[in-house]
DNA sequence: CAAAATCGTGCAATCGATTGCATTACATTC
DNA sequence: GAATGTAATGCAATCGATTGCACGATTTTG
């Protein structure tokens, strides 16, 4: 069945009769025992429960169902620390390869996983840990940062404020890195206590709006690590009788399906989920299929997109913006 | 290895040092071919992107990893007319039993699936087909969409409408007979234009909302048949000035994460989803491992509970509500 | 103490598709 | 016509864990 090349026409016609009428179907744990291979990907993500994963996920499903493959998912791998869950799926044959959606796990068990004797083709996917030698699929948050950075520069604002996700996440860092970049480069700075705690949730969204009602001297404006903690915020700032874009402006980043439904709907950096997912499964699927891969991994880096909405305006004490054409 | 209590305990602990020694893992596709068993179950969603589903097969994966299950994901099914996918997922051994989430697709190739001589285990949640013998894990959503009514009906509305669930779900036709049933037990009726055509995304909210606002006579409260046709609805009528909850109190149902997040905080009927899918996972299980399963399909029902937020008050013209305390 | 029952271990067959080699049939070349 | 080559088919071995039976050792029972 793997290889009909190998009979001729008419005896391949015959085969596909006899398929028909007896009503076979192979059966995948054979030929996973014979081929050592399962026609399966198993898919890592630290939450399955939030939207921006959940559509990545989408895309990956259906890239891999045309090419022929299954997708297992893990959820909340975090707390396997060790990547004892991660190897059972490999060491056991079941998985052939790993799309990898989650930065902040442990180097050596996954460098364990990817080389000899174990060698499981690894693609990671939106967060790539740094300096780490797989495969990636991500965009370039750096410079999305600063992109959204600027947008709030452009408008007037000077007093700058940033809501950071998660400690020790890479998105973490490099979105910061943007948003330090980007004042510094118009001879601005943030001061310490506008680097708000943040995370990946509307919880902390919510938390970090306690934090900044409790501020002094408060930023014109801020840039959130993502969507979700910036809608988060808003909604806490609204229980003190802040209002947006009004007292304060706010850019988030993902561009989540809701982002254009909240109030006011939010300006944020637009991330191309649905190519990141089709992407990645199909870099892995490629991994998984080609020649054994080239030594130096290759990134795929693709880029956001700013997307200006109604949360996001000239400060109160400016009337008319520097370049807010820009 | 599967049956460790045929040996003795000496042995037993020889074998367990050899394990160790060796870093033998058993060869999942063996046992498979073996005990036509794969360990695996397979999750069938409408849409993945939705975080009604995603949180649910959270719980899914979680209770399917405690037992030892790997959790394989198929999405978009709907398309899928005849079930050949899902078909070929058990012809191929691949999966133990199926866990759909979907009530949308047809019955004959389910019955198919689910009888002799495929004999596939199927557990329905949430969307139970209708008569349909199938176990399921769902929630009263007749007795919940009446509670949601109520609740308007009792801060003095008169005039409500409803936006409907997508056409052909099972809960758009429950959710509405619910609705109907309320207005009835208080006397009251909709008028058909009230009735308003939706569906289970945002989109189809801000639709709802362009044909709300067509309307001569407007109801002063919604009850919507999701959240998130109920947020893209108050996001639509915002744009044409509407303020809820003073000019409109709207009800959503599910209760997702962002429900307390949207302005007006939403007043919802809040599923349980981590126990739906906890629930739907562990029964499936069961059934692929326990017994013949019994003749009747068994329906765990479970409740669902108001939470009340701002997108709810009294309407306009009524200052003092007839029991609002209800 | 013999007979019967129980327990533990060893062994060969099995699940179903794939794989590579051996064999046969047929076409091509000198 | 013989020799060489190619294409198609047949066949037995293989992947690795499980399964049920057979056999020997040990314990229980009459």
């Amino acid at each position: 069945m793997s290889r009909p090349e190998r009979v001729s026409g008419p005896t391949r016609e015959r085969i596909a009769e006899a398929v028909r009428i007896t009503g076979y179907t192979l059966n995948q744990a054979a030929r996973s025992l014979r081929q050592r291979t399962a026609r399966t990907i198993l898919v890592a993500l630290p939450d399955i429960g939030n939207t921006f994963f959940s559509t990545i996920l989408d895309a990956i499903e259906r890239e891999a169902a045309l090419r022929g493959y299954g997708v297992l998912v893990v959820n909340r791998i975090a707390g396997d620390v060790s990547g004892r869950r991660l190897h059972e799926y490999f060491l056991s044959n079941r998985a052939d390869g790993l799309l990898l959606l989650d930065g902040a796990l442990a180097l050596a068990p996954l460098l364990v996983l990817t080389q000899a004797p174990a060698n499981v083709p690894l693609v990671m996917a939106c967060e790539a840990i740094p300096d780490a030698p797989f495969h990636a699929v991500r965009t370039d948050n750096i410079y999305a940062a600063e992109v959204a950075t600027r947008h709030l520069i452009g408008l007037g604002h000077r007093r700058i404020g940033h809501i950071q996700g998660p400690p020790g996440n890479v998105l973490t860092t490099e979105r910061q890195t943007g948003f330090t970049n980007a004042l510094a480069a118009s001879g601005l700075t943030a001061q310490p206590e506008w680097i708000l705690a943040g995370g990946f949730t509307m919880e902390r969204g919510v938390a970090a709006a306690e934090q900044f009602m409790a501020l002094r001297e408060r930023p014109s404006a801020i840039f959130a690590a993502n969507d979700e903690v910036a809608i988060g915020f808003l909604s806490g700032l609204r229980r003190h009788g802040l209002e947006c874009p009004r007292d304060i402006s706010v850019v988030g980043f993902d561009d989540l399906a809701v982002a254009t439904h909240v109030w006011p709907p939010l300006t944020t950096m637009r991330q191309p989920r649905e190519a990141l997912g089709r992407l990645a499964a199909e870099a892995l699927i490629d991994l998984i299929e080609g020649k054994p891969p080239s030594r130096v991994p290759k990134h795929t880096v693709l880029s956001s997109e700013l997307i200006v909405r109604a949360s996001t305006a000239p400060p109160p004490s400016v009337s008319t913006p520097l370049s807010a054409a820009s």
